[in-house]
DNA sequence: CTGGGGACGGGGCCC
DNA sequence: AGGGCCCCGTCCCCA
């Protein structure tokens, strides 16, 4: 009999909240829907797999809202913390990405030049809206090289959230979804071979896994490395105040929930 | 309540 | 590029 946790907890609201750390994407599971269809690669019109898939690119101009602002908390623009002179006031940093050797101006309204077109801006913000109008270049733009990285194209899964930098990555989310491999035992679905492997000694009771202290078997090695920490005088999960020591990132957690800690 | 085991998910690396 | 594997982690159950 299929355990609850066997369903993949995308779909439910049981999960605690380590997923919302994952990303800013946290809400959006609240609109996927409990029959959620199965994902699959971008096909062509003829319904071949797009080999030439070509992902959105979250830089893309013609896709961003009217609202799109690089100078986002989490994005600065331009100033960039780092080693300063805090010794001259003008040395933010702001106007001298990419060309120090200038020296700052003293005029606010000059100091947003486009490295490309030497257009003038008002403020930060101004100047990443006009540079955008450049991103055929790219990194030309003034962009620096974080940013650039960060704003390289992104591989959206087609039915869930999840966004990433190469197709390798997202093919290989895309199984989660569809689940290729299927036990022939249960009909169990897995979205890798090696955890269908895993999942069939369960059936076959295999354990390759030993525990050389105890000699214990174990079908699984996360499980067997687990236990290897039981073993252990000094666990690897430490409570910050009690200095307590864990097997298992859970039971700290714990720990530090009802214990020791509660209000950490 | 706590500690440990079982089963599994997913990112990243290597071949 | 894709598969295999490692590692870390989560969730559930049970003694």
């Amino acid at each position: 009999m299929p355990r609850s946790f066997l369903v993949k907890k995308y779909f439910t609201n049981k999960k605690p909240n380590y997923s919302e750390l994952e990303s800013q994407n946290g809400p959006f599971s609240a609109f996927i829907p409990e029959h959620y269809p199965l994902a699959e690669l971008p096909t062509k019109v003829d319904g071949s797999l797009a080999s030439t898939y070509t992902p959105t690119l979250v830089w893309a101009t013609a896709t961003l809202p009217i609202s799109f602002t690089p100078a986002s908390p989490t994005t600065p623009p331009s100033p960039i913390p780092g080693p300063l002179d805090l010794s001259s006031p003008s040395s933010s940093g702001e106007e001298d990405e990419g060309r120090t050797s200038d020296p700052p101006s003293p005029d606010p309204a000059d100091r947003f030049h486009c490295a490309q077109c030497g257009k003038t801006c008002s403020s930060p913000a101004a100047l990443s809206r006009h540079q955008l109008t450049h991103c055929s270049a790219g990194v030309d733009a003034g962009l620096n090289a974080a940013e650039n990285t960060a704003s390289r194209a992104a591989f959206r899964c087609k039915h869930c959230p999840k966004e990433y930098n190469s197709l390798g990555a997202l093919k290989m989310h895309i199984r989660s979804h569809t689940l290729p491999c299927v036990c022939t035992t249960c009909g169990k679905a897995f979205s890798r071979p090696w955890l269908l492997r895993g999942h069939i000694r369960t059936h076959t009771g295999e354990r390759p896994f030993s525990c050389p202290h105890c000699n214990r078997a174990f079908a699984d090695r996360s499980n067997l490395r687990a236990h290897l920490q039981t073993h252990s005088e000094v666990k690897k999960y430490q409570c910050g105040t009690c200095s307590r020591t864990f097997s298992r990132m859970s039971l700290l957690h714990k720990h530090t929930v009802s214990s020791c800690c509660p209000t950490a």
